[in-house]
DNA sequence: GCGACAG
DNA sequence: ATCTTGTCGC
């Protein structure tokens, strides 16, 4: 049965986390990576309806081999820490979608980078349980240095004096990027990853193609109906 | 109590 | 997140 966090209330959502917490996984992914996913989610301003995505991509060449969009309606507002309750639900139909499952799945907000350490790429990796990445554009815990300004060059994200993130600079001259483990893969391994994923632009393929499909899927549906 | 706060 | 064209800067 699908997952329904809509009727939750913000306490009732942060011990769902904490719950969730226990099982968290992040020894080093054993398997070879053939493929890797992108996910993300798309709306209009003040509406409930959102558009999930995903699409699948050839692992290390990037080529597109699937993607996968559902509509969906969400009840649960945004609240920072409580990302995943708003929109895991529906990227967890997008996934079922899936004809491949990638290897590794990368969202579009933190891993652990998290005050519970449950951000949607952890909560999402523990429900489905399978591999996740977190890879922000905005950091929601801890403190950090920048990086140099050479592409390639990190700092760790700080928070109560763990290392919960890398703070990745991906291109010169631009804001760096929060990359952390969701679940199922080690800190490192999520680094190299997103490096390898990187391409012309400051956010790395996976996520920026799934942005693109989710966006391209809402105008597509509101000018098909009307909604 | 005050400030911060993924998308 | 979303609404939006041109434009300043590396």
């Amino acid at each position: 049965m699908p997952l329904d966090y809509n009727h939750l209330t913000p306490s009732e959502a942060v011990a769902i986390q904490k719950e969730l917490r226990q099982q968290l996984d992040l020894s080093p992914l054993q398997k070879e990576i053939t493929t890797i996913g992108g996910a993300d989610i798309s709306f209009n301003k003040y509406s409930t309806t959102v558009y999930a995505g995903i699409v699948v991509l050839q692992f290390p060449s990037l080529q597109v081999v699937e993607t996968k969009a559902v509509v969906d309606i969400t009840e649960f507002p945004y609240i920072p820490g409580l990302l995943a309750f708003r929109e895991v639900p529906a990227l967890s139909k997008a996934w079922e979608a899936l004809t491949t499952k990638p290897d590794v799945l990368v969202l579009d907000g933190h891993g652990i980078a998290h005050p519970r350490r449950m951000g949607i790429a952890t909560h999402f990796g523990l429900v489905m349980q399978t591999p996740t990445i977190g890879c922000a554009k905005s950091v929601l815990a801890g403190k950090y240095t920048d990086p140099h300004k050479e592409p390639g060059s990190y700092t760790d994200l700080i928070h109560h004096n763990e290392v919960i993130a890398k703070v990745l600079r991906t291109k010169r001259n631009v804001k760096p990027v929060f990359v952390s483990p969701g679940n199922l893969i080690s800190m490192q391994q999520s680094l190299d990853i997103i490096l390898q994923c990187v391409r012309k632009y400051r956010i790395p393929e996976p996520t920026r193609f799934a942005h693109n499909f989710v966006n391209e899927e809402r105008r597509k549906y509101m000018s098909e109906v009307g909604k």
